[in-house]
DNA sequence: CCCAGTTTTTTGTCTATACATAATTGCAAG
DNA sequence: CTTGCAATTATGTATAGACAAAAAACTGGG
């Protein structure tokens, strides 16, 4: 909202551009510049109009033009320099990005059912390959875990999970049944750094009945390490079957993604 | 950099927290607060100080510690209401993100060979699957493309493109045997929307010679459609042998991520 | 005890001004 | 024609003051 604030000091008025019910000046200042950027009105490269250019169109002060400015800045959408101005920045393949979804979450979102089973559960030493991969010591003990999610009675993905106990004891005391390890370890624990691995391997035997796949069928999987502050807290490892199930993400280069875990056939643009 | 810039005004000149050279006052407040969030101090929930506490505590105006903790929520790392205070938002597991590496842009950046084999390039119509997903009309003329990118003398990834003549006709002139089709689009054509499917195949008999691999391998498939504005760009569909070549994404919930494609065996963090 | 209306607190936005800093531009000396 | 210094200019940061809006907290009536 924000309707202009002082008393009369719109001395200049100007031909102060309709703005849209509900939102700031320099929100709508951000919007046009966006817009013009998106539309390629503006093209990468393309100077902008200077602060004080601005504030004339839309009869303002600088300080709410450079408020809008800076935050397209930070967005990465422009770039700025001292006395050079404002340009539109290039757009950059590095920005395309993917995100994760949360299977508790997502199912919620989108009304669906959701369950989880616990195949298995069990507090022991760590493995020597996983010690070398998380940076734990030998002998740590750790929770292992193996969860299948389900969504709709249907498969979604199977999940092998170690926490290191060490970091969250209060895990020793959680059966899971409510909730995924997942879920009750996000809402906990807050973590700093976290290392995805994404790769595809033929089902084995165990994989391959727990997923509910045939043998040797492609299978998407996903590893994710978490750490806070270089103490390691858990490594999941999500395997989702390969054929009617992917990860999926629509994004635009100003970083504001709508997300969603797509499921059975292909289909175009929602 | 900005040494207080008001004459003497300092009126409480107060304790003044020691500040990093080189950075502005909101820049620091922002790094404290971030430092923090980060560290478990102020886990998810807490309700930091309110505004007025912190212009006190720096010595400094309101729109200061305004400025800082906006960025901060504009980041996501803090959660703010009127009236309520601002608290340390929950990490969420939507804010795990993957970024998706540039073949010839990674290998330059870590100083390998990298080569790619036009494998087919030929003009023709559209057919009724890829009509249907990218919302060409039928009948539509599309350059389809086939290449192979080679790091290091090894095959990184096989790729099926297929760009819209319509929207780029530049591109009927091209060989593209200098420059990859990707990086070619990228440098010439903004795009404003794109969407990411990350899905398992086991290798067919023309994949696997392609690729390099054994028949019914499961090998990793990145499937990214862009369109500028509602008109469709193209579509690229990357296969990964599943083995040794893995998708990589390291990343922290403030959302600066550094990132790699790795190759080979797993390792640990760098 | 609950519900409505009023008060108070906190963030949101904006203005006007001031000085700092980086970088380009122009000018003048070599 | 080049080099170096000064002037100019756009952005960066900060201040103090003002009003707006949301929401929690309080208050009084039923």
């Amino acid at each position: 909202m924000a309707s202009p604030a002082v008393k009369a000091s719109t001395k200049k008025a100007a031909v102060a551009a309709p703005r849209a019910r509900g939102q700031s000046l320099n929100q709508t200042i951000r919007n046009d510049i966006e817009h013009k950027i998106m539309s390629g009105e503006w093209p990468p490269g393309f100077r902008l109009p200077f602060e004080h250019e601005m504030m004339e169109q839309y009869g303002c002060s600088r300080m709410t033009v450079n408020k809008a400015l800076s935050a397209l800045s930070a967005q990465g959408l422009i770039m700025r320099r001292r006395r050079a101005g404002s340009v539109v920045a290039a757009p950059s393949a590095d920005r395309a990005v993917l995100q994760i979804v949360d299977f508790a979450a997502e199912a919620q979102r989108s009304g669906k059912l959701y369950r989880h089973d616990m195949l298995e559960r069990r507090i022991e030493e760590i493995d020597a390959a996983t010690a070398r991969r998380t940076g734990l010591k030998p002998g740590s003990r750790v929770l292992y875990a193996a969860t299948r999610h389900v969504v709709d009675g249907v498969i979604e993905a199977y999940e092998e999970r170690i926490v290191n106990l060490a970091a969250v004891p209060q895990a020793k005391r959680e059966s899971f049944a409510d909730m995924p390890i997942g879920t009750w370890l996000l809402q906990r624990v807050p973590w700093s750094d976290a290392e995805h691995i994404i790769g595809a391997i033929n089902a084995d035997a165990r994989l391959a009945r727990r997923l509910g796949v045939e043998r040797n069928a492609a299978c998407l999987m996903l590893e994710r390490r978490t750490w806070q502050n270089t103490v390691f807290l858990t490594e999941a490892r999500l395997y989702y079957p390969g054929t009617g199930h992917r990860l999926i993400g629509r994004f635009s280069p100003t970083g504001n993604p709508a997300f969603g875990l797509a499921t059975g056939t292909d289909r175009g643009r929602s």
